[in-house]
DNA sequence: CGTCTTATGCAAAACGATGTGAGAGGAATC
DNA sequence: GATTCCTCTCACATCGTTTTGCATAAGACG
């Protein structure tokens, strides 16, 4: 152990008395190798531990094998699940999974992109709600694949792998109108954002097939925060007459809503139902239960890696993708 | 626009008509360049939209400038917020970031940290639980800086970086003491891990400094979650006469200790006191809201980070160091 | 036993940045 | 006006892989 060089390819080579390019194909298989040598070559790997350095091979190769998860809410628990779901998928390939959060403003945001442009990473997954078609942009100027979460299909921004936002909040009014609430309130968050959007059909959509009008002052915008949906509630509350049920655009805005109701000494459900969505963590702690639809974002994220993994080692172009996972209304104890 | 050749720095310099090594020079300063020449190179940069190659810049320098946040239980919205303070450090430095989840086995966290090393980032800060004495050498032996949360200062192991667990434990025991609990149950978590042995050794101080001796029995071990809190409070329960507070080794715990309790149609904290630990948004969602210890997540991500990057750029060694940060007892209405 | 395939192995040129040793120009000093 | 000393710039080797075009050994076939 005189010298601390670490162990390269040519030292492999050297040990295995073969040359480095032979090396280099047991390892890859862009070349056939006989069964003899490709046995020898993988027991000096072993014995000197050799690792390829990423850094020499990406520069050879263009490609750095590192994806991005970007998000908008570090406090939101749907997005460690989809980090999990494509660590899942991601990791066994050797990609390295960056999870960068762009809370606030699209500032912000311009400056996490810019630093995953930077950094030159192959692809990015785009969770943040307060993206806008300007990143898209500048990320498959830069040649970035991109998966986005909801939106429109657009050739140029890349694939989409999304929940049927529509359908599930379509459930969740249904549920409502079937259970006898008629005056439907909805707090729903950003509506730029994509979920913001769907999620807003969806209500429109349960209203129509029930052959009911609606009423626009039954909907309020907000973010989608817990003291966002408590704004909104209020705001609803004040109606008179009130609402008999508040649809919540997540289930962080459902606890705010949970706030207002009580500290106006009114009940849920007895008073006032409510939903949520999303069927985070917390939907199951809060008193009473949550109703709420379930998002899977496990599935979703695997879904992204399998969209980002495709798109990086099959053909340059095949037009753009749109993965659209089921979502399940899950009844509980606030309607 | 003929080719769509990448902009590199031989273009760069060439456009500004000067040689790439005054370009490389101008962007690491590593020697002086006049004021003249430097404001050419950075318009001609900003025209072209150069961005240096991290994977030749690497391959160059031995650094990936890539680091990871190792955590073992993605539901867990503590280590969310630890993320977010590292890369409020780190981004600006040019680092990325990658949160890796080692959930369930040692094998798990045997593969993770075997990815991480193979991916050569410059630095892991280990905050999973099950994390033993192999992993701490393998990750130092590979040249890589290594953060810890918890545990024994040992030069071998790297820095450490951890909130006083032994300290707000005894003051959230002394706090149910002063109001008159005396028979108090501690629900803890996995015993072999850092937080665990802390926190126990908070629970045993707070005793002995009112004086009251120590009784086993009131001692349960279990898994720090949901379910891992509300099978140990069902084991202090049973106990005859049943303890009047339960102390939990993490929020999570505290949740399901409510959960036992109220299945056994008992109140909190009527019957029994519930304290809960780290303050994760959810302490303060449940009914009635939960005393807990507030632990400075985002205080200490941004710690580990600065111990990496000093680590990373300053003299190879200087010895280890540890952080220290106080905990804040947040008393609601639980207790 | 010679020729033609196939099956393997090799040497060397990239990839895009960094940093060293050395050279050129200009200012300061005597 | 010559010498010294800076200040700034340059060409070039280097990091550890991948990959292409050739060379060679082994096997098939007439």
């Amino acid at each position: 152990m005189s010298k601390e060089h670490r162990v390269g390819i040519a030292d492999v080579a050297a040990a295995a008395a073969v040359s480095v390019t032979t090396v280099s194909h047991v390892l890859s298989g862009r070349r056939p190798v006989s069964e003899r040598t490709k046995a020898k070559v993988l027991r000096v790997i072993e014995e000197l531990g050799y690792r390829p350095d990423p850094s020499a091979r990406g520069l050879r190769t263009g490609r750095s094998h590192a994806v991005a998860l970007v998000v908008s809410d570090v406090t939101n628990p749907f997005y460690p699940l989809m980090a999990a779901g494509m660590q899942e998928v991601l990791q066994p390939e050797g990609f390295l999974i960056s999870v960068c959060t762009a809370q606030g403003t699209t500032q912000d945001l311009d400056s996490v992109i810019d630093h995953l442009l930077n950094r030159r990473v192959d692809g990015v997954v785009l969770a943040s709600l307060n993206a806008q078609d300007r990143h898209f942009n500048d990320i498959t100027a830069a040649g970035t694949a991109l998966v986005r979460l909801s939106g429109e299909l657009d050739p140029r921004f890349g694939d989409i792998v999304r929940a049927d936002d529509t359908g599930g909040m379509a459930d969740v009014v249904a549920h409502l109108l079937e259970r006898g609430y008629r005056r439907i309130g909805l707090v729903n968050g950003e509506s730029d954002s994509a979920p913001g959007q769907l999620r807003l059909a969806g209500y429109h959509r349960a209203l129509r097939e029930f052959g009911l009008d609606v009423d626009e002052d039954l909907i309020v915008t907000e973010s989608f925060t817990r003291t966002g949906g408590a704004n909104g509630s209020h705001t609803l509350l004040n109606l008179n007459p009130k609402p008999e049920a508040l649809v919540c655009g997540n289930d962080l805005m459902a606890v705010g809503a949970m706030d207002a109701i009580r500290e106006r000494g009114l009940t849920v459900p007895g008073d006032v139902a409510v939903t949520g969505y999303d069927d985070i963590e917390a939907a199951s702690l809060v008193t009473p239960r949550l109703t709420t639809v379930h998002n899977p974002a496990l599935e979703i994220g695997r879904a992204c890696a399998r969209l980002l993994l495709d798109r990086l080692s099959g053909t340059p172009s095949e037009g753009v993708r749109e993965v659209v996972l089921p979502q399940k209304l899950i009844v509980r104890e606030s309607t």
